[in-house]
DNA sequence: ATCATTTCTTAACTTAAGTGAAGATTTTGA
DNA sequence: TCAAAATCTTCACTTAAGTTAAGAAATGAT
């Protein structure tokens, strides 16, 4: 076992005992369960029109969903260090309208839904977590749409410098730009206004 | 006991069934818990500044999530039958940043996390259905979001048009225009425009 | 190190939303 | 029923985003 694996799944642990206090036994439940993958910056990990059943959980790096309309990729989300994400596919058991690619080396816990049933039924524990963790989600997801609603393209920039500073620095600008719901060319003239105020 | 309470009762019990089966013990735990209340027009449900440990489940009627920004009202979420919110401040324990009136006259269910704690315990089935709910909730509001940023506030509106016609006749034009992220006055531009069009 | 590809910037022009203000229409309550 | 309040429309003007197109800069692969 090397040590990069067991420093991640004590990330994973740490991120869970956040919610609920976890015993060496259902910690090591989770060792078993959860597989964690290593992906390479631009590799898909769901293409559009693959079926899967699995949720993604970022122990290092980016992911970004996106979809293709018109030809053009539109960014819906990224996903960086200890968050997760579960495609609409998963619960729809359709074929995804979404892709999935790395922004970056990335390193990733993968799960499905019969995994999480088998622990629900050994430890409900785990339920209580992921319910939680899914109200405290719909929450944020609602709030960030309020905000996006209700501010101006250039609002929305200089609130994701403040919230995810990071972002800006990782990822590349026409995929912002889609996820601030503009154009490319929108967000470089707006950078250069922007610089040009201060 | 009057009978559109019990009327109100089996919807929900239906809703709740469409998820998971119910037992008839099961039914009358929820017809003990679920505190159901009738509000007039106009109703302040919620007040920013107050605290509050309430969910509503929308039975019959509509109610509107606002928040006041430099003196203006910002709408960000209207819910219809069978459709459920749990205000932010609920889960981060602070005074509430958000306003909830009743749009129409409306039939509330309440619940609290002390209620749904207790039922959890009693038959974690309900836990599962929560879950599972919320799981959903997370989903349809990621996708409502990334429909919401990729298109044009005109396509946003055809788009409501399509998939919350009731909406459109339910709430008045200058709270949908802060739900579509636009000013009234550039909606009802923007109606002139559609029918102009046709 | 160099070439190809990807990403970013700039510019001129078009289109639609924001703003401020006034007035029309509809709804509500006494 | 009538006046006040709330809601909706229109107009002229401003501002910023969309579009099209060209070329510059950065990145990656060999």
């Amino acid at each position: 076992m090397n040590p990069n694996f067991i420093k991640m799944k004590n990330i994973l642990c740490d991120f869970i005992e956040q919610f609920v206090p976890l015993t060496e036994d259902e910690k090591n439940v989770i060792l078993e369960l959860d597989v964690i993958k290593y992906f390479k910056k631009g590799t898909l990990i769901l293409k559009q029109g693959k079926r899967t059943s699995e949720s993604y959980f970022v122990l290092k790096g980016c992911i970004r969903v996106y979809y293709i309309l018109d030809g053009t990729e539109k960014t819906t989300e990224f996903f960086t260090e200890l968050e997760g994400y579960t495609p609409p596919c998963v619960l729809s058991n359709q074929p995804s309208e979404l892709y999935v690619s790395c922004v970056e080396d990335s390193i990733i816990a993968i799960s499905k839904p019969n995994m999480a049933e088998e622990v629900f039924k050994k430890f409900p524990k785990f339920e209580t977590v992921c319910r939680i963790l899914s109200e405290q989600l719909i929450v944020k997801s609602q709030t960030n749409f309020a905000d996006f609603k209700t501010s101006s393209p250039e609002q929305r920039y200089l609130n994701l410098m403040k919230e995810r500073p990071d972002l800006i620095q990782r990822v590349p600008q026409y995929q912002l730009a889609s996820y601030l719901g503009i154009k490319p060319e929108s967000l470089s003239r707006m950078r250069a206004r922007i610089v040009g105020k201060k």
